[in-house]
DNA sequence: AATAGTGCTTGACGGTTGTCAAGTTCCCGC
DNA sequence: GCGGGAACTTGACAACCGTCAAGCACTATT
């Protein structure tokens, strides 16, 4: 990776820690160069216009979070164990990261109304749903059983589960991340079917 | 309800078209003028600020799609007949409705950043679960069944295919509305248990 | 060491924003 | 019909936005 590359990198690091914070509303590109070494005239230097920088950003984004899960799937050596794992990381991610995870369900409902979004969160919501699906699809193998439901159909459901959780703990729900795991627990045994007795 | 209320919900009227085809982040309080019979400057004259504003359009939503299921809910006299009306309504709210769906997720992703709007938007998600409640448990009363979640877990999967299936028909899938007929089919019967054979 | 070119800063631009004060029009009670 | 207050318009304000041109600093090559 040359000089120029690493720079954007850097910049997007900044910028996503800014529009984490105030969301992408309010997040202005002269927030993102204070929150960066630079100044604020670099950006378009190194990104065409604001939605540019953003998409880098949406895609930079997936690429730090899309394999979070897949230790819990290598290491769970029995379905309950793999249903425990998940839903401690599903909790701590929603803790040390819960920023980026308010940016991310925001950015992807101003897709509905700035086109130019579209492709990055059309290609990042796939991406997630592939990690979830392969969840989904290591605790039917451990439970000796095939998935009871499509990708889509169970990705949907506990990216909802999450979003609320994440919407809970935003809007001091004490309670919103115990209820996220029990929530967890109790929809992993419906995605599946034929295990054995 | 005296005259300034009813100038108040005209007023949230044009701003709720307004933003339900610009969204949170790019309607101005202008945007919304032009939208209506009066100039800017009226927008002041009955609400405080521009956050007043959309407080009071959130709740203003809430009064008009809260009894959305209720007749699906009342008319059904079968578990199947029930499950298939209201998919069919979820469907035809996305499709009449869109604008409407998507700023209501606009704006929830907001309350994350904008303190504000907390209030109203923890309000108007309790009063959507509860209407989503009352689908479930008059769905599981016709099959001579008790659920099998909580009031939460059934608004978060529901929710989480709602979502999906409104930012797949904004994206352009043309298969999200069928998808979510299916997905729904699917998932109804998972939430109850102990049904008579 | 002179120079060319990249990287970055600075400052300014036109436009838009929320807000509000001042002024105008309208309507209702006397 | 006349006065007064309510309803609404207009215009202006300070602040902020994205963008970009101009210039400075630094580095590397010759």
């Amino acid at each position: 990776m040359d000089r120029y590359d690493e720079r954007r990198e850097q910049l997007a690091e900044s910028a996503l820690k800014t529009l984490g914070e105030l969301g992408y509303a309010r997040t202005s590109l002269r927030d993102i160069a204070t929150n960066s070494p630079f100044s604020h005239g670099v950006l378009h230097y190194y990104f065409d216009d604001k939605l540019d920088l953003i998409d880098y950003c949406i895609r930079y984004y997936k690429a730090k979070c899309v394999t979070r899960y897949d230790a819990v799937i290598a290491d769970s050596t029995g379905p309950d164990e793999l249903r425990e794992a998940f839903a401690a990381k599903l909790v701590e991610t929603i803790v040390e990261e819960g920023p980026m995870h308010r940016l991310w369900y925001d950015i992807r409902a101003q897709s509905m109304f700035e086109h130019r979004l579209r492709p990055a969160v059309t290609y990042v919501d796939q991406t997630l749903e592939d990690m979830v699906w392969r969840v989904i699809d290591r605790y039917a193998e451990l439970s000796s059983a095939t998935p009871a439901l499509s990708p889509a159909a169970a990705y949907g459901m506990l990216d909802g589960l999450f979003h609320a959780a994440l919407l809970g703990e935003a809007l001091g729900e004490d309670d919103a991340l115990p209820t996220l795991v029990d929530q967890v627990h109790g929809l992993l045994p419906l995605t599946i079917e034929g295990g054995t007795p």
